[in-house]
DNA sequence: ATGACTGTCTTTGACAGA
């Protein structure tokens, strides 16, 4: 079992490029982030007719969240349910997606697709709603499932968690998705029982990075940031093979920001 | 060589992203 999540910065603008990946890697599952348009809107066709059922959820010209999947959901689930205050998080159903599946040696795999908020500058209003909407997270999975499910929870959550994960830890203490209220949210979320499977497999590695910015020659330079991340609950570690950024696609021609994650499985 | 970011929108510059 092949999973990937990749951070797009608009489906329409990538739309081929994702075809090339879905092509050439061939994953089971692919969670896509910042799809930048309305549910109804999202390109389904092209994924379909190459074998992908599609499941996407999504605001007019911002966020966005889908799934594709190479075998059919059984079931979907959009935003924060069954959580303390769902109304306070108006665009959670534009950034979580959910999809529960059979197979892989599971009666139900639960996959889901998550944006966390970029959180603008740190102590802001917005800032703050990236912390809450992180620990609204934890809960929403405490609710409703246990650490003895099966459950990918993949995505681009704006948290590099360990010093190892930016390029310059000293020049970016304090920045945006490096600052210690962040950092504390994402281990906070690990602590419901998710594994980082990067982290599993690459224990101490320095260097490996999901996004870089367009600006100032980061990418050539590897000045990046770990950003995106696939979690997995404890039945699926020990199937756990591999996991690996793929760098090709940040290095092409118009690129997304963010290159994808990729976990491979025994199963 | 001396290095100019990229998406979106009832757009024509502002803003968000990270």
């Amino acid at each position: 079992m092949v999973v990937a999540t990749w951070n797009v910065n608009s489906i329409k603008v990538r739309k081929d490029q994702v075809l090339e990946f879905l092509r050439e890697v061939g994953p089971d599952l692919l969670a896509l982030q910042e799809t930048k348009l309305k549910t109804e809107d999202f390109p389904f066709q092209p994924y379909q007719e190459i074998g992908y059922r599609v499941v996407h959820s999504g605001g007019k010209g911002r966020n966005g969240v889908a799934l594709l999947s190479k075998v059919a959901p059984k079931s979907i689930k959009r935003g924060f349910e069954n959580t303390s205050e769902p109304d306070s998080f108006p665009d959670s159903e534009e950034r979580l997606i959910g999809i529960e599946v059979e197979g892989f040696g599971f009666a139900s795999l639960l996959v889901f697709s998550v944006y966390i908020p970029n959180g603008g500058q740190p102590e802001s209003d917005y800032y703050y709603y990236k912390i809450s909407f992180l620990w609204q997270l934890k809960e929403f999975f405490e609710k409703n499932f246990s650490p003895e499910d099966p459950i990918i929870l993949m995505g681009d959550f704006n948290v590099a968690p360990e010093k190892e994960d930016v390029f310059d830890s000293v020049l970016l203490e304090g920045h945006i998705c490096f600052t210690e209220k962040e950092r504390k949210a994402f281990f906070d979320l690990l602590s419901f029982g998710f594994y980082d499977t990067l982290r599993e497999k690459h224990p101490k590695d320095k260097g490996i990075f999901t996004w870089w910015d367009y600006q100032f020659g980061a990418f050539k330079k590897n000045h990046g940031m770990r950003l995106d991340h696939i979690l997995i609950t404890k039945p699926l570690l020990e199937r756990l093979e591999e996991v690996y950024v793929e760098k090709r696609f940040r290095a092409k021609p118009k690129p997304s920001d963010h290159a994808p994650v990729i976990a491979k499985f025994l199963v």
